[in-house]
DNA sequence: TGTCATTTTTAGGCGCGGCTAAAAAATAGG
DNA sequence: CCTATTTTTTAGCCGCGCCTAAAAATGACA
């Protein structure tokens, strides 16, 4: 009993919603994972329990799961490998930033260490991908620190400089696009009323003193 | 009911036994297949009746298997893929081409139209992958009209170069490897000794005369 | 504190793709 | 031509990963 897509799908959901619960030692409901998975809850239910006997999860029954160190680390290097994908896909292939997710998800699943160690180094080592994600290195670290806030969280009147957009269905990416905006590109309360309020809370900004002189990035 | 990697490496299988056995109309016995996908042949039958129950094979029971045309266009579409992966594989990533075909043979099942188009573009077309076997075209036709012959029907005493080599495993490729032979590299009798003769019929030359003044084109 | 709504787990079933063992068809040899 | 061997299919089983329906635990609120 090892490795499998959907094992690893459920290893990625896992570490995805307990970062947004706030870190390692966060308990994850069963329900929000089958809402994250597209699945039943009782799917989730049978599959945490096998990712415990696997000692990748931690499962207190009725109330969530989280995952063990060791299942943290495939966690994290199944992020790694997603996110040079979709490097790859955007910097080398020429695919816009919303086109890459579905395939990228694909394309984690593929087993070689040799692969990822070699795409890492043609790519230059990046430390974020298209989206503005970090990229865990080889260890599993995130060695990206900025300090990130969702737009939704930045006080009415401020302005905010996107750093980063977690939209896995491409959206908010793509609504962005349409607007000329990537990352790098400064918003204020004119742009931010401009996109569905929906989307603020995916797009992750650094607070922008509209006073500084600072030249605004251009979009993709 | 549709594509599934399973299927995927049936129909593969089917094409590759096929066209060893000459053509598109020989049939392949269930056994060779079995043995081909390192299964037996119970699950083999029951495959073949799924491929004929989606269009992409026959099967006439106690005889053989033999893909249909629309059978025939979905395997030479994943051969495509996978040689076009092989590709970037040595070509981009620096891989050796006897370290390529197990990680190609992930990759071929990534479901992206797009992704195949543009990696064929970023590869500027090619037209063999790097153990000189031909890559179909997006209509799943080979254009490559080199004619080839293993070096095990080769004369004896007669001089061939290598245009091609079929060797999944790789044990060939890397025995070639060893001995500074590669695409190009013409054989005589003694390099033919060199070689174990197991692998001889996976070496696919063309007949070389040796009063030719035509160089010798240097191992990869 | 007791009841009720919500969440989660358990029970049981289904399709896929593999297996073994047994039956059936094809082939080879006397 | 008939029997023996080989090949292939059928029958029946198992694990994975999904589902629905029912049971159990939790938690909220009167």
């Amino acid at each position: 009993m090892a490795k499998s897509t959907n094992r690893e799908d459920h290893l990625k959901a896992l570490y995805a919603l307990g970062e947004r619960k706030g870190g390692s030692d966060a308990w994850v409901a069963t329900n929000d994972l089958a809402a994250h998975l597209q699945v039943k809850a009782p799917s989730v239910s049978g599959m945490v329990q096998v990712l415990q006997e696997l000692g990748w999860a931690e499962h207190r029954p009725y109330h969530g799961a989280r995952l063990t160190p060791s299942g943290r680390s495939l966690a994290l290097s199944l992020v790694r490998k997603h996110r040079l994908w979709e490097t790859f896909l955007v910097q080398r292939l020429g695919f816009g930033w919303d086109e890459v997710h579905d395939i990228a998800e694909q394309l984690e699943h593929i087993d070689s260490v040799e692969l990822v160690q070699r795409l890492d180094a043609y790519l230059d080592h990046p430390e974020v991908d298209p989206h503005g994600e970090p990229i865990p290195n080889v260890h599993g670290d995130i060695l990206d620190k900025r300090v990130l806030m969702p737009l939704s969280e930045l006080p009415a009147g401020a302005w905010g400089q996107i750093g980063a957009v977690q939209d896995d269905q491409g959206q908010v990416l793509d609504q962005l696009q349409r607007n000329n905006l990537g990352l790098g590109s400064v918003i204020g309360p004119t742009e931010r009323t401009t996109l569905p309020a929906e989307g603020h809370q995916y797009i992750l900004v650094t607070p922008w003193e509209k006073a500084d002189a600072r030249p605004q990035t251009s979009a993709p």
